[in-house]
DNA sequence: TAGATTGTTAATCGATTAACAATC
DNA sequence: TAGATTGTTAATCGATTAACAATC
């Protein structure tokens, strides 16, 4: 890659696969930049400049063929390259993480979850096993975890990640709600504030009665 | 509010709150742009500029008093005029939202969720009450509802939203993982990708690698 | 070929950063 | 008062949009 690529860009490119997949889905063969443009909000010229941030997936004359582009996409976000995940707190959220979000869809492998509650240990939700949070370390040692997910209490938040870190994760999505400051070294943090959202969305609600 | 103020704006504002209350928390009565930039990882313009956007929250010489600066931001995101919210679907992701989410800390009120399994009607989750959802157009009809949570399966998204859209709710917060595109009159939608966060931490993952 | 649509360069727009007078 | 820091205007930077030659 010739130069850096924009945070931005970069964040369009899951609402690009999404809309992509669907319109697969749904039978359609090929695109253009104003069709995608249209369905998506996004002028042509946003999308055409997006797109070749990593070279021509497309034709002149023709337009975009829907699955060459989906799988262009999906290759340049390494859905073909799986990562190593587990889930670290197995409480509700944990559960709906393990029970409902389909890591393997979007280049993820999870491998396990962990958890200190006593009866959880030794059991498995959908097929993950369930180990105790003592035996993380041992874990961490003896496997390679590309990603933590945290679903833990706050408090327990940053020891998890510095653990983590030092073990050799090189990334952590983290749930807490608390943000992750601390120097992590190579590891990424992506903070996810589901705060933030809800707060957002009720600033334009309130916006619109006044 | 003489213009309209841009979503980059809006979107820092809960970080904003986040950071403040930690540093009142903390015990620090006053910060500066510069303190507070140095912090967050941002300049101390762009923190005058945005807070600039709600007129003047400090005092020169002195800088922003941080109980001060967090209500006053607390009040343009309205905590202080709660919102009504009912989850719709109490799987695993609609239990840990009403469970471990603090919507009245964000200046929301849950009050109640639905679900259509026979064994959860009449029950309650951390004191919410848990209606059938054949309740669910009656409720609507008969209590004010501003914001409704979709955390039920993929299929009943779109119909869900339109029901709720037409009993009067204003704000969909859509957990689903599928873009709620169709026209909802004055509804707004805030769609949650959890997937967006994760593939975006891998995209930045394996380019560490390359 | 003629029409369509890309890839790419140029123009515009908006957001961030810098600068500085006002003032506590 | 002198020092600090704001509020605000000006400059810069980057992202989006427009335009158009290339070409299928």
């Amino acid at each position: 890659m010739k130069y850096r690529i924009s945070a931005n860009v970069i964040r369009r490119l899951p609402r690009y696969l999404r809309r992509l997949t669907l319109m697969e889905r749904q039978g359609f063969e090929k695109t253009s930049s104003g069709d995608l443009g249209a369905r998506m909000g996004l002028t042509a010229s946003q999308i055409r400049q997006d797109l070749n941030c990593f070279g021509g997936f497309g034709q002149q004359g023709y337009g975009y063929n829907i699955t060459d582009l989906k799988d262009g996409i999906g290759s340049i976000l390494g859905l073909d390259k799986p990562l190593t995940v587990i889930v670290i707190g197995a409480g509700n959220l944990g559960r709906a993480l393990i029970a409902n979000f389909h890591f393997e869809k979007y280049g993820f492998q999870l491998t396990a979850a962990f958890d200190p509650a006593p009866g959880l240990a030794g059991t498995s939700i959908s097929g993950t096993p369930v180990l105790h949070s003592d035996t993380l370390e041992e874990y961490l040692t003896e496997n390679r975890v590309d990603v933590a997910v945290l679903t833990l209490p706050r408090s327990h938040t940053l020891r998890a990640a510095e653990l983590a870190s030092q073990k050799g994760v090189r990334g952590i999505w983290n749930f807490t709600g608390i943000d992750i400051d601390a120097d992590l070294g190579d590891t990424i943090v992506e903070n996810v504030h589901l705060s933030d959202s809800l707060l957002t969305l009720g600033y334009y609600l309130r916006g619109k009665t006044e």
